[in-house]
DNA sequence: CAGAATCCTTCAGGATACTG
DNA sequence: CAGTATCCTGAAGGATTCTG
């Protein structure tokens, strides 16, 4: 008998477990366009908090997806950008980005 | 029971919201081979709690995700099966399988 | 068989203030 | 500017029992 924690995961269980995290596609559309500085995230992530950024960034960064760039300056310039790891979901991101303009659609109608 | 009234989402997070818990990208993928009853998904869906199923089946089909069927019978025969719009996330499903198998394998060469 | 009812735990996410 | 450090709440998920 296997434990649920050591149950292994299919493959779409572990793209959600990555990336299905409230804000974590959302860095991933925003990084899409190019490296960016934690108040531009904050900024276009209208609505995050700045725990819940850092905590999505420092998971995703452990993950592999995101790559952390110190510029070694006072005051501190850091950068975040997409690894080519990190880029491989593009097709996801703009399957979903697809659909859910599908579904919004198909609500209007109802 | 749907809360419609928070701030507009972005098309992706509007497939996150309706696909991203725990295990609702898991029921649809069981779903694709053809309707299920309850006690098949609780089986194969390994894990899962009989609230969290219940709860998970009515908020996707109020949201148009899957079609309840129920034959009238006597004990209870009752079937869920994929709507044609719950069919359309075949490709998200299919983008994310593909990923979440290609990070494992990235993983595994680290 | 399907699933409603109950009670409980966990934790992602949020608000705010502070620091190098 | 780029974060920590706390404290807090609600929702998600889980375990178990009961019922038509």
């Amino acid at each position: 008998m296997i434990k649920k924690e050591e149950m292994p995961l299919c493959d779409v269980a572990t793209t959600v477990q990555l990336i299905g995290s409230k804000w974590k596609t959302l860095i991933i559309r925003d990084l899409i366009t190019g490296p960016k500085r934690n108040s531009e995230l904050h900024r276009s992530l209208a609505g995050v908090s700045q725990k819940v950024l850092t905590a999505s960034l420092t998971s995703m960064i452990e993950d592999g997806l995101v790559e952390r760039i110190d510029f070694e300056k006072v005051p501190p310039h850091i950068e975040y950008q997409l690894t080519p790891l990190g880029e491989s979901l593009l097709p996801v991101i703009e399957a979903m980005r697809k659909w859910g303009q599908f579904y919004k659609e198909q609500d209007l109608r109802r």
